[in-house]
RNA sequence: AGGGGCAUAGCCAAGCGGUAAGGCAGCGGGUUUUGAUCCCGUCAUGCGAAGGUUCGAAUCCUUCUGCCCCUGCCA
């Protein structure tokens, strides 16, 4: 039996070239394309590259492959910035582009074209489609394969100058149509898009495809491991052979892992777009978005998903992960951290008969395993509200059953008296309205005396001395273990019920000084925080991030 | 003869020829002024299948099976 945590396939590779000193340091980066925003898949691939730089010493590079205007925007560049730091992570220097490396891009494609290793073709997507084969077949030679360097050379510069359509011609790799590879069949190196750029404005008018870009760009900035997913496992061997054809300054080496797949989510760019342009949700920040933005404003701690990240581990395999882990993560992280206080989802009067006078103040730790996160007062009044469901008149229910305040029975209120229930008041529908109790003299701190036998603990708020607020309740956005496979519409497995609206509630008075940002437990009810979006200074909206574990709802 | 990748428990995942780590979930129990936390115990005679090599195989060899990815001027 071992105490230390075993290295995933990259740690052995890293300490491997460390060992044999074909690297003296790790070098890796996150290479997001603005065209969408950060979703748990990515936050793996952020922990991976940041988290295999900080372990083994090195850097890490935040740099957006920015090679296609066309889907693009500056608003994803700022979300995604913003959600890596988020995370917690410090990329080394400035943030790259690889659109600032587009003048050197250009002039190894000149390169190429000298060394006889490309080519620009004037066949139409069709033709072009039609003559690369298919995984079966062969393709055959482009009639332009075979031009001249010079009317390459020519050509070239025409398209760079805008003199042709968008899709008129492309620069190909002259690499081998019969390749089983389909792509090592002469990819496309550039193509024209007459779009104004969002890091490069106007500049130009044709764009490096992401093959004859990521490669270079890692060697530019010395990336040491060029990390990325499965699928591109297939086009190492275009990786690897402009590295070898090109006067790059450094050889990288790329390396695959499996991306991250959760059940009951959903984590298709196109998908999470979708559900944000057809208001499904409230925005690519919505709690019930597997985004990060999503999952910062639903609560679950920078922490919690680094930790999450870590508990899977990296490997090869194909894997889906059950989001119960992610949840694990979530409520493991906030149980050390977050501040616990008390609030009434759906208040019930409860008169304490024989309280009389003013309140009393009744002092609780904020946290119960951590003295040094302080004490907070809880005033103590002869109306109080406590959770409707905590009470009942059926007197049938066993004590194991119902662990709460029973007609004629007793119970604790958290961090405060026992109270007996003596009464209740209806009104004309027969609806409890009121419940009329006595609390037992001296039991606040100290063990009932004999004969009174508390029920269980229940938390209750003063009806006088609280903070009113609402509540937003979450369950998951999709019904189906997997909505996104097979041959259904994910829309169908949409979980009507995941949003629940609960106002009235009353909070203990102390989170009338609650921060957007900050997590607290609201005992027996879960864990929350501030609706970033919704919360207004004289509205608080308190998001529930996750329930706390029930072990007893399902076996009773 | 398309190419590439992957198979260890319900879900992740260690293991690298010496007799199946760990986590999540589950199950049983203890503590508890949160039905939470915490603590203890339990959970693969078995590693996709079949052969073979070996004193010994999840690890090596052979064959087979299943799943994922590749035919964008996306990344």
């Amino acid at each position: 039996m071992s105490d230390t945590k075993p290295q995933h396939f990259l740690q052995h590779i890293i300490s491997q070239d460390l060992a044999d000193k074909k690297h003296t340091e790790v070098v890796t980066r996150f290479p997001p394309e603005p065209n969408g925003y950060l979703h748990i898949g990515h936050a793996k691939a952020i922990c991976l590259n940041f988290g295999l730089a900080e372990e083994f010493g090195g850097r890490c590079n935040l740099r957006f492959d920015d090679t296609n205007p066309g889907k693009e925007d500056q608003e994803y560049v700022d979300a995604i910035v913003e959600d890596v730091r988020w995370l917690g992570y410090q990329w080394d220097g400035e943030i790259k582009y690889a659109s600032s490396y587009f003048d050197t891009l250009y002039e190894w494609a000149l390169h190429l074209i000298r060394e006889g290793k490309a080519y620009v073709c004037h066949l139409s997507p069709d033709e072009a489609r039609a003559y690369r084969g298919n995984l079966k077949e062969a393709g055959k030679d482009s009639p332009y394969r075979n031009r001249s360097i010079e009317e390459n050379l020519a050509d070239f510069e025409k398209m760079r100058a805008g003199e042709y359509d968008e899709g008129a011609c492309v620069l190909r790799a002259k690499i081998d149509m019969a390749a089983p590879n389909m792509n090592l069949r002469d990819p496309i190196l550039y193509r024209i898009r007459k779009m104004n750029h969002h890091q490069t404005g106007d500049k130009w008018c044709i764009y490096p495809n992401y093959d004859f870009a990521h490669g270079q760009e890692d060697a530019i900035e010395g990336i040491t491991h060029s990390i990325c997913t499965l699928e591109f496992a297939d086009h190492r061997p275009l990786y690897d052979w402009f590295i070898e054809n090109l006067p790059v300054p450094a050889k990288p080496r790329q390396y695959e892992f499996a991306r991250l797949e959760l059940n009951y989510t959903v984590t298709s760019k196109r998908k999470l777009k979708q559900l944000v342009d057809e208001g499904h949700v409230d925005g690519w920040n919505d709690p019930r978005m597997p985004t990060i933005s999503g999952m910062r404003r639903r609560g679950y701690p920078a922490a919690a998903i680094r930790k999450f990240c870590d508990m899977i581990g990296v490997t090869k395999a194909a894997s889906t992960v059950d989001v119960g882990m992610l949840e694990f993560a979530v409520r493991d992280q906030l149980n050390e951290s977050a501040p616990r206080a008390m609030c009434v989802l759906q208040p019930l009067k409860v008169v304490v008969t024989n309280f009389d006078g003013d309140a009393e103040t009744m002092v609780q730790p904020v946290h119960p395993n951590n003295a040094e996160m302080g004490e907070r007062k809880l005033p103590f009044t002869r109306e109080l509200f406590i959770e409707r469901e905590d009470f009942t008149e059926d007197t049938s229910l066993s004590r194991k059953k119902f662990k709460r305040l029973v007609l004629g029975e007793w119970v604790r209120l958290r961090g405060a008296y026992i109270i007996q229930a003596n009464d209740v008041v209806k009104d004309s529908d027969g609806n409890i309205i009121e419940v009329h109790a006595t609390l037992v003299p001296d039991t606040v701190g100290a063990n009932p005396p004999e004969g009174v036998n508390p029920r269980g603990v229940i938390h209750w708020v003063s009806a006088t001395q609280n903070v009113d607020c609402e509540v937003r309740l979450y369950d998951r956005l999709f019904n189906d273990e997997s909505p996104d496979s097979g041959d259904k519409n994910f829309l169908d497995a949409l979980n009507p019920e995941s949003l629940q609206i609960i106002s009235g509630a009353k909070a203990e008075i102390g989170l009338a000084g609650a921060q957007v940002g900050e997590a607290y437990q609201f005992e027996r009810a879960g864990y929350f925080c501030l609706d970033s979006k919704n919360t207004r200074a004289d509205r608080l909206v308190f998001n529930r991030t996750i329930g706390l574990k029930d072990n007893w709802a399902n076996k009773v």
